[in-house]
RNA sequence: GCGAGUGUGCCGGAGUGGUCAAACGGGCUGGACUUAAGAUCCAGUAGCUUUAUGCUUGCGAAGGUUCGAACCCUUUCACUCGCACCA
């Protein structure tokens, strides 16, 4: 604590915080009275190192907002959970030599109490913690329902593996190539998996969007991730079997001049000559040697297989190629190369010396092919159309040929779900002998982690046999159960419902209670989960919605990405490089709530900010001066002045909290108090007023403050002051429009009284702010007419249906009668 | 390459057609208070002079629209973030 500021934050902090826990006041209840609204920050994975800046950016954030909602009357629901189960924690637990479940338990107690520290609405009655059976029971349990809707599937498949978590991950954690926890490079192995078939979703996905206030660059990340695209699935016969490639510009048909598939393809031993066994293997041994993420900086190389294939339309042979550019699991693996109008097409051909061939016009430079539009040439029958009339005929005609489809293709892949990992929840799933896999009787859920199993290298799971060996509920054989767990974003894709009826033993949740809060009004959290959580939360209510369970569709209609905290010099903060802040260190020497306005008065909440200790001290002032304020402070009257100023600042805060413009409204409080500390007098209504404005920024200061000046209840859950449009009118400083403003009216004027027009009356329009301000008088002496004044801030308002006032074309703001 | 942004004083950043040398913070300079430091308060912080509710210049750069542009349009440059050989 700072020595000077003479005030003893902590403790009113900790009177208020006792104080709103024993009232209860931020405990939710279904109350049809009310209109209901939910604030949700995306809950923490608890790690032992506790809260970091960005959480409490993250919860702060929220927090403004719910105790906003709150005293504006809503029923405000405002929980917080654990995310508890994954593998950071088990890492970290089998480096500590203690339980993973251990080590989960004191990490959430110990963020639990830093975080009551925050001074947050939180309802702690509804806390959530995924690792808790009860939890993961249901996570299981949709699984199932998955399982039961054809949406879970096993197959062997390229996935990504990494060595260092010792693990299958997802694509959407292995982006760029690198494990999106560790960091390490991904390795490409074959193995047989589970798969979410979130694919049969990915038309919904797109179409939801438009139904989402997100912030355009998350749902842009999405669009992009689920990746679709329309084309042309053309089939090719190379050794006398049909090979299909899918492509976006059937146009260039006739310019395909060689073939490329992918050095990864689970058919390329099809298509290599004995010939060129010894070329191909070498190049894959090659390849083997780069990991992925060096890949995409690559030179496009390849190696001829010895296969031709036959184009459909030219009956032309074209040399067929293993290449490294192209992604093995999209489309069909294999593309038609058209070097003329594809840059990579181009590269390759140039390196390998292959024939080009235009089918477009245009110009092709040493460098670089021709992609744009154009028309077609040497193209048989379909020279001279255009080439995007081409893509439709020559489709078309490929079509009554039974040669080719029209088909639509997504980057998207299903969802890989299972982790050879301990921390998790366990699949429940068994394999029988007789019976295959067999999913796990509903009234069995939930299967419960083993508690005793060995940690080192390998699948944890595997080395409990009692746990593994069990009773095939078909046939009564003995069965094994499924050893691998669930990855973690499947746990974090649905607990939002939970949130809304957190104990439910019967059912998933109670869908009164779900239909009631949901869907989440607002969603707060980092831009980092655009292509994971986000993408897989809205594919589990999508499925809970199918299945009948809920209502909505889409969980989080509006989400709020919060910027990043970096340290003063713009680093990101790491324990490692030493430079990150310990919120809660902060908040003990200056204060929670000093802490608290000085994090939103830094940057707007969806920028973030680089953290520097000299700011806060700004901060401290700010409140201390309040304080200093307060005492000195003479009750009485309002001037107008203060009053035009309190109303504004009303109506400013209520918008900008709205719009999470908190930066804004940090500013307009730090006016309105400068302006309380110049008064004279002010009554003790407007002070509260004042008080109850800053309140969500500084909860408890003003709680303190407000019980000083007399009341019992709590201003947290007071009633939002209602902003006063009647004090404005007194406004009455006089202003000039300039002079050159006059001079074109009075030429105007001139101009039309040069054509005949008689002016009698002018029509000038103003500003609003300045209505009130103008020398009228002075100008009508400048314009030597009578004029109307109208308060009209843009000119597009005007009615020009209203003949009275004959509005000249193109020229604003002057009307003549 | 594609997508989303950003560019204003010493710094963070307000301002999105007329209230504008530019809010509000921070920093710096000077002053008051103090034995001193801190805290607090006051003044200054683009240039010029006639020191003024003065003039000029200015909002990445260049053009344009407008009586009037940081704000609208066009071109251009620079930076940040995200995705990336998706055919």
């Amino acid at each position: 604590m700072q020595e000077t500021s003479g005030i003893n934050f902590q403790k009113i902090e900790e009177k208020w915080q006792k104080k709103w826990q024993e009232k209860k006041i931020f405990e939710a209840n279904i109350d049809d009275k009310k209109k209901k609204f939910y604030v949700l920050e995306m809950f923490p994975y608890p790690s032992g190192s506790g809260l970091h800046v960005g959480h409490a950016f993250n919860y702060i954030i929220g927090d403004i907002f719910a105790r906003f909602k709150l005293m504006q009357g809503f029923n405000v629901l405002h929980p917080i959970g654990y995310d508890a189960l994954g593998l950071p924690a088990e890492n970290a637990a089998i480096k500590d030599k203690i339980h993973p479940e251990e080590y989960t338990n004191a990490s959430i107690k110990n963020f639990m109490n830093q975080q009551k520290k925050l001074g947050l609405t939180y309802d702690w009655t509804r806390v959530i913690n995924t690792a808790n059976p009860e939890y993961y029971k249901w996570d299981q349990w949709i699984f199932l329902k998955m399982f039961e809707k054809g949406l879970v599937y096993e197959k062997e498949a390229p996935i990504n593996w990494c060595p260092e978590c010792d693990t299958i991950i997802s694509n959407e954690q292995a982006q760029g190539g690198e494990c999106e926890r560790c960091g390490s490079k991904i390795e490409i192995r074959n193995m047989k998996q589970w798969f979410l078939k979130i694919t049969d979703y990915a038309d919904r996905l797109l179409e939801g969007h438009k139904k989402l206030n997100w912030p355009e660059r998350t749902i842009a990340m999405q669009k992009n991730w689920i990746g679709k695209s329309y084309g042309t699935e053309i089939d090719f016969e190379i050794n006398g079997k049909k090979w299909p490639v899918f492509t976006t510009r059937p146009d260039t048909l006739f310019g395909v001049t060689f073939m490329v598939v992918s050095a990864n393809h689970s058919k390329l031993n099809e298509l290599i000559s004995e010939k060129q066994k010894k070329d191909v293997e070498k190049f894959l041994k090659k390849l083997k040697s780069v990991s992925e993420k060096d890949l995409t900086d690559m030179e496009k190389e390849g190696v001829f297989t010895g296969s031709y294939a036959i184009n459909p339309i030219t009956k032309d042979k074209v040399p067929v190629y293993a290449g490294n550019f192209v992604v093995a699991d999209y489309g069909s693996g294999m593309v038609m190369a058209v070097p003329a109008h594809d840059q990579r097409d181009f590269e390759f051909a140039k390196k390998y010396k292959i024939k080009i061939k235009q089918v477009i016009e245009g110009k092709i430079t040493k460098e670089r092919a021709y992609t744009e539009s154009g028309k077609l040439i040497n193209s048989g029958n379909f020279n001279g159309f255009s080439n995007e009339e081409a893509k439709t005929k020559i489709t078309d005609y490929l079509i009554t040929k039974n040669l080719a489809r029209r088909v639509t293709n997504f980057k998207l892949r299903d969802w890989s779900v299972a982790r050879q990992r301990y921390w998790g929840t366990p699949i429940p799933l068994l394999h029988c002998k007789k019976c295959g896999v067999v999913p796990v009787d509903e009234k069995d859920l939930p299967v419960v982690l083993p508690k005793k199993v060995k940690f080192g290298k390998g699948n944890p799971l595997t080395t409990n046999e009692e746990w593994l060996n069990v009773k095939c509920p078909r046939c009564r054989g003995n069965a094994r159960r499924e050893a691998n767990t669930l990855d973690t974003f499947v746990n974090s894709s649905w607990y939002f419902l939970r949130y809304c009826d957190p104990n439910n033993k019967k059912e998933i949740f109670n869908k009164d209670d779900v239909n009631f809060w949901m869907p989440v009004d607002l969603y707060i959290g980092g831009a980092e989960h655009a292509c994971m959580h986000l993408i897989y939360c809205r594919f589990y209510t999508m499925f809970l919605h199918d299945i009948g369970l809920i209502k909505f569709e889409e969980p989080v209609p509006r989400l709020f990405n919060q910027g990043m905290i970096n340290d003063e010099y713009g680093e990101k903060m790491s324990k490692s490089k030493g430079n990150s802040v310990e919120p809660l260190k902060v908040m003990e020497e200056y204060g929670v709530d000093t802490t608290r306005f000085f994090m939103m008065s830094e940057a707007s909440p969806d920028k973030g900010f680089n953290w520097s200790d000299k700011g806060i001290q700004g901060s401290l002032r700010f409140v201390n001066k309040i304080f200093d304020t307060f005492e000195k402070l003479k009750f009485g009257k309002d001037s107008q002045d203060f009053l035009i100023k309190l109303n504004s600042a009303i109506k400013n805060i209520s918008i900008q909290i709205e719009a999470l413009d908190y930066r804004k409204s940090t500013i307009e409080l730090r006016q309105l108090f400068d302006l309380i500390a110049n008064q004279k007098e002010i009554s003790k209504e407007s002070f509260g007023k004042s008080l109850k404005l800053l309140s969500p920024f500084c909860p408890h200061i003003t709680e303190e403050l407000w019980e000083k000046l007399g009341h019992k209840n709590f201003i947290s859950v007071s009633e939002w002051p209602k902003f006063d449009e009647a004090v404005f009118k007194f406004k009455t400083k006089e202003v000039d429009l300039n002079e050159k403003y006059i001079k074109y009216i009075k030429e105007l004027i001139e101009k039309f009284e040069l054509n005949g027009t008689s002016v009698k009356k002018v029509f000038v329009y103003v500003v609003p702010f300045e209505i009130e301000k103008l020398n009228k008088s002075k100008l009508i002496k400048g314009i030597g007419k009578e004029l109307d004044i109208f308060s009209v801030r843009d000119e597009k308002k005007y009615d020009p249906e209203n003949k009275s006032k004959k509005a000249i074309p193109g020229i604003p703001g002057i009307y003549f009668e």
